[in-house]
DNA sequence: GCCGTTTTCGGCCCGACTGTTTTCAGTCG
């Protein structure tokens, strides 16, 4: 069920891993680290190429490729079995824990016989790390805040992680005879950053078929309860998936049920509560006379208590209720208002695709403009040059007309230094049609001098975008310490967007910094930060954060015309 | 292990930061 793309990904990652951990030659490791991004970005199905169709993919050797070959016919690889064979599966688990890689985590496996996060926590505690080498005071104090912040996230799951499986279940539930309607629901309906299971309904006349059907797909590895009303199993991959099937007259009112989140559910609740009626799961009832009067869709349950239909994403109880009464709920931007990508890369710095293969992808969506942003040189490994992007822009510039409907933008994304410099002087930065500017080192500056640093940033004025403006990485490292409402209110007064990134680790800013910036006038762009073809589908995810935000098209200015997202770029600058 | 030749080996994204050392290894972007 899952793309095989990705299942080989996962295994070429863990095999680099391994060989990293066990002291292989590293740049063995790189090969297959490189192979396994370049399968999982890579449009085409794996499994439909033969040898010579893998070996066209960049980093995919002969190799490489026979494994590939290996594991889609037999499932597995001996080559990876043996490796394995040869270290604790939960000694590759504490490389997850930042600032601890391959060589701490053999060196703990090696001298102290650690093989699992939960070991090491006790080790760190029983200071049973202190003479080893290597290992000192401020190492064992990281380790626990890697190890607390892992926990933190608490074994939820990333949206985009949750929401591939979903879609599968859903479609295949779809297609069976008797089902009348299926979605899922809970968090992943509201589109949380993280979420904590997989909710699906179905509504049907009779319910056994299709638990039954639940506990026998292929992707499931355990039945956890198994019912008349729901099913709960845990998938392959650890996932655990909830189903309820409903009768079809209930279905609005289980959706609706089932979404929540619960402190919403508690306010449109009470407001039964107060005309007399009582809303639960399947329906909206009369409490006096038992009468159902409304159950079919959510929009007759949310009208006959008085309220317009709450997009899922709203549902938080963050004053949607309130605005749902005085008719002022938001028209929130959905995935078609979106004009254009405003954040992308190419081969040329660190995405997989060239540069061409974007922008027709691109052109695919329906985009009516497209900015191309590879990273700038002070992102050393990127090796960027003024001749290069130079050179880039030529190609954009004559390949922009190719898609009649779709006009390119030439821009970059700068590395915002710890004063708050940029990669190069304002005369060269007014060669662009945009900039996006973004934190990517000294991301443990005091919180002074983080703001003044991304104060200034915002002032340059050819800075359009302050891309993933916090930095974090969900559930591996918290945003920078900095002051967000000085931010905010920079951006505001100056005319430079503020991004939701909507790579699914990032999501940043997320739904409640977009809600304060809002309040500052600041406006934003929802981009995907593209670092592949795939990647441009992963808007969807920043569309969610940003109606989560609250956002309309008016606040998104990739929503824009082109016309008026020009005048927006312009900044002060002129006129 | 991949790649591209200067073709069958020798490079491979480079530099900064951190914490531990006392000149550097490990990790990260």
């Amino acid at each position: 069920m899952a793309r095989p793309n990705d299942e080989v990904e996962t295994l070429l990652q863990e095999y680099a891993d391994l060989i990293a951990i066990t002291g292989g030659d590293a740049f063995k490791a790189r090969a297959y680290e490189k192979a396994a991004r370049a399968i999982g970005g890579h449009p085409a199905d794996v499994s439909r190429l033969d040898a010579e169709g893998l070996r066209e993919i960049p980093g995919v050797g002969r190799s490489i490729a026979d494994k590939v070959l290996e594991y889609l016919s037999t499932g597995r690889v001996a080559a990876v079995e043996e490796t394995r064979a040869q270290i604790p599966a939960g000694v590759r688990e504490l490389i997850a824990i930042p600032t601890l890689g391959p060589k701490k985590a053999m060196t703990l496996y090696q001298r102290l016989h650690i093989s699992s996060v939960d070991e090491l926590a006790e080790a760190v505690k029983e200071e049973r790390l202190a003479d080893l080498k290597g290992f000192g005071r401020k190492t064992e104090e990281n380790i626990l805040h890697g190890i607390a912040l892992m926990r933190q996230a608490g074994g939820r799951i990333p949206l985009d992680v949750a929401t591939g499986p979903a879609e599968d279940i859903v479609a295949e539930l779809s297609s069976m005879t008797g089902c009348r309607r299926c979605a899922y629901a809970g968090s992943l309906r509201r589109m949380k950053e993280t979420v904590g299971d997989i909710d699906l309904l179905v509504a049907a006349e009779e319910s056994e078929r299709f638990m039954t059907a639940l506990s026998e797909l292929p992707s499931t590895a355990e039945v956890v309860a198994h019912g008349e009303k729901k099913t709960t199993i845990r998938t392959l991959k650890g996932l655990q998936v909830d189903l309820r099937v409903l009768p079809p007259d209930s279905w609005g009112a289980g959706l609706q049920y089932f979404t929540g989140s619960k402190a919403h559910n508690v306010r449109t609740r009470t407001i039964a509560v107060r005309q007399g009626l009582k809303l639960s799961e399947y329906g909206l009832s009369e409490v006096e006379s038992g009468r159902t009067v409304a159950s079919r869709t959510e929009e007759e349950v949310y009208a006959r208590l008085g309220l317009p239909w709450i997009p899922p994403t709203l549902r938080e109880d963050r004053g949607e209720i309130e605005a749902g009464l005085r008719g002022e709920l938001p028209e929130v931007i959905t995935e078609g208002d979106v004009r254009g990508d405003l954040h992308t890369h190419t081969d040329l710095t660190d995405g997989l695709a060239p540069l061409e293969e974007m922008v027709t992808a691109a052109a695919g969506r329906g985009y009516a403009y497209y900015a191309v942003t590879d990273h700038a040189p002070n992102l050393y490994m990127q090796r960027m040059t003024e001749e290069k992007i130079l050179a880039q822009r030529e190609q954009v510039r004559a390949m922009d007309g190719r898609h009649r409907r779709m006009r390119l933008l030439h821009g970059v994304e700068l590395n915002i230094g710890p004063d708050g410099e940029l990669d190069w002087p304002d005369d060269f930065l007014a060669g662009f049609d945009i900039c996006v500017a973004s934190v990517h080192s000294h991301t443990a500056l005091d919180r002074a001098a983080m703001t003044r640093r991304l104060l200034r940033a915002c002032e340059n004025p050819h800075v359009n975008v302050i891309g993933h403006p916090t930095t974090r990485l969900i559930g591996k490292r918290p945003g920078i310490d900095v002051d967000l409402d000085e931010v905010f209110a920079a951006c505001a007064r100056s005319g430079t967007a503020l991004e939701v990134n909507s790579q699914p680790d990032r999501l940043d800013l997320c739904d409640e910094d977009i809600l304060r910036a809002k309040e500052y006038g600041a406006k934003f762009a929802v981009n995907t930060d593209a670092h592949s073809v795939l990647q441009l589908a992963n808007l969807r995810y920043g569309v969610g954060t940003a109606q989560r935000g609250w956002l309309t098209s008016e606040d998104v200015i990739n929503t824009w015309p082109l016309r008026r997202l020009r005048r927006f770029l312009r900044k002060s600058r002129t006129g």
